[in-house]
DNA sequence: GAGGCTATGGTTAGGGT
DNA sequence: AACCCTAACCATAGCCT
């Protein structure tokens, strides 16, 4: 009886694995829950089962058992993980590159118009964009990316063809003041607009190209 | 000498409470790691350090160290738990429905124009969507819903003036057949671009509004 | 503070039921 | 299979350096 010392390898007989497998995640189990409580400090654990064949994994154990507490700390850990300030910090500067662009290609519509109104700034950053995770950024950028095509586009037809204007649907005057971009976001508040610029009301259909 | 009881509370000397993190969080990652190699089966433990006041959380100490074992345990957590199979076939569905409705969208321009030739398929579905992460598939979901207010947009610009190919830019000739959309899907393959329509070469603007 | 020590008590391998 | 049993092994609270 009692135990035999333990070779640190894989169990090879695989009833005994399955069992040390049951004993110690329960033994896991409990020194976690004591850990967490003793020092107050979030922790979690993910245990898998062993896996048999190639069949896919069943669902892991884990602690805590609320699901929602494990994403919470896997969030956490994505958020507080090493190489993320620099990647946030990374696609704002190419954001904010973007927006300028976008701004620039606007400009020039308004000189190629020669239209002198007062000049009209729009905003560049909003304080909600601190909060977006890494994958609405990233979408974000894609959209502005079609976004600044659009604008070439639409430059160069004018450019080509000063009569462009005329075949605008469901605008017609006005145009120009109210060129705008709206983006939506897909993120866990599904009902995040975002609008670049100050007019609202009528709108400009923008051309839009690929390549 | 020797242990005293535990009250299973958090320690309140503050001393004693970061000597038992230290000592535990070692022997909680030692028993992790026997527990893997003994049972040969996946195993996450994210421990964070105490929170000081409003601080922000410093980074967490992890089993297996290497961030990219984490994240695949993780990914896997997320693959395997409860309701992620439902809204990926959700969000395929969403996205093979918008397939369908730009398709649609593009008949009705060959309709329009009123020109019979031999019918050409494009494809719905490459494998490779089948890797995509959720936050590519919604991105990506984001892209054809502009693609399809563009499709929307053009079909009335047809409708109301005819003309409205006369300032297409770059490409004057066999336009109809040059309708295509090209995504980008930012993605750890950082390069891939998905082209749903056969030709390749020449290229149709396609007028974009918001609303 | 980081490490070492040691008595105490918790964990568990192997076996039995 | 799941649940006791128990000797042996391990972890660690409190103390010291």
């Amino acid at each position: 009886m009692g135990r035999g010392r333990l070779s640190m390898e894989l169990i090879q007989k695989e009833k005994a694995r399955k069992t040390t497998f049951v004993k110690r995640k329960n033994g896991l189990m409990k020194k976690v829950d004591e850990f967490s409580t003793l020092c107050g400090v979030d922790v979690c654990l993910i245990i898998y089962g062993p896996n048999f064949d190639g069949q896919r994994p069943t669902k892991p154990e884990t602690w805590p058992q609320d699901t929602d507490q494990v994403r919470r700390i896997i969030q956490k850990y994505h958020n507080t993980t090493s190489d993320r300030p620099p990647r946030i910090y990374d696609i704002e500067k190419y954001y904010r590159d973007r927006v300028k662009k976008v701004e620039g290609e606007i400009s020039k519509v308004h000189k190629e118009k020669e239209k002198l109104k007062p000049k009209i700034t729009y905003p560049t950053w909003d304080t909600s964009f601190n909060d977006l995770r890494e994958d609405q950024l990233i979408m974000f950028a894609g959209i502005l990316d079609s976004k600044i095509v659009s604008c070439n586009q639409r430059i160069n037809m004018l450019k080509q063809n000063p009569k462009g204007k005329a075949i605008m649907v469901e605008s017609k005057d006005n145009v120009d003041e109210n060129v705008f971009a709206t983006l939506y976001l897909a993120s866990s508040n599904p009902s995040s607009y975002l609008n670049f610029m100050p007019n609202k009301g009528k709108f400009i259909t923008i051309f839009h190209s690929s390549f």
